[in-house]
DNA sequence: AGCATCTCGATACATTATATCGGTATCACC
DNA sequence: GGTGATACCGATATAATGTATCGAGATGCT
């Protein structure tokens, strides 16, 4: 997948404050929502606000100890499964990879720009859920949900 | 992923003439894209065809050989990667599956609608191709391919 | 306190996918 | 028709990804 080889790393996570904040923020919207913010789910959501790009599972659990301990995958998954309910991360399908939600509160749907070069990804509105509807609806679908991954080249990676 | 009960099949696949019309319509493109259908990639792509909905790898691979046995995965894997790249099939990020391109030639780019129901999908044409490269400029992203993967209910299950 | 529910850690296992290697088929060219 | 280059195949082994289950602890409700 990795299909240049420019010399730069990609892009970068949170940290310090800024980290913190976001942390904050999703506990928040937890508790609004009547969920709990435990700290599995809050250490997963760390390590993917950190990481600023999609991580694979295996990669949290290696990283996922404190104390640099692997953890078991069924807390990661769980944790990660958790973050997606309450759309704090999503999914990215194509890459079986996990990455932190970049937008606010209200958007439950997302799709996605995807450097197969550097990593790196950009969460972007959808780009017509009214045609999905109406093309579904055309054939006798009810649609609930819908993943979009657009695979590419970022700037930096194109030029 | 089955959230109901119903009492349906879901989709039919092809068989018999329509089945060998496919195939040998298959063969053909392949040779003018100057491949070569050979044993193993005609074996699968007539088992998607049959089923005429997302089949796993897996579940290929155990009614792959002719005479009942098994294949390895390999030559499985192969096969379907062989498929995509014509675009003969399609990989579905969502389910992990593949499916026979029910789209002539000319249409490289495919969106799904899948049925968590009965596992019925429907290729449909991809909903506003022109939206997605104008929101990848806008980030500076090049695209070169998109998934889209519509869930819900086909009418049947929905009703 | 007593009870229901949610969550966790651990073990084991299931599913999905790939690396590699040696042999065979096919094709272009002489 | 031989010769080399390339594509393809079968087989073995292993890697990567994801889940079922179970008993114990935490939380919240009455």
């Amino acid at each position: 997948m990795a299909e240049c080889e420019h010399d730069h790393d990609g892009p970068e996570g949170l940290s310090g404050h800024h980290l913190s904040h976001a942390l904050h923020d999703a506990e928040d919207r937890c508790v609004r929502a009547g969920e709990r913010m435990t700290q599995p789910r809050r250490r997963a959501l760390e390590l993917l606000l950190e990481a600023g790009k999609p991580m694979k599972a295996y990669d949290l659990i290696e990283i996922f100890g404190e104390d640099g301990r692997p953890a078991k995958p069924p807390t990661v998954y769980r944790a990660l499964d958790f973050l997606a309910k309450l759309g704090l991360a999503h999914r990215i399908e194509s890459l079986n990879a996990y990455v932190a939600c970049e937008m606010g509160e209200r958007n439950h749907a997302a799709a996605f720009l995807i450097c197969d070069c550097c990593g790196a990804t950009e969460e972007v509105e959808p780009f017509a859920p009214e045609k999905v509807q109406a093309a579904a609806s055309k054939s006798g679908y009810i649609i609930e949900a819908v993943t979009v991954e657009a695979h590419g080249r970022c700037g930096a990676c194109a030029s």
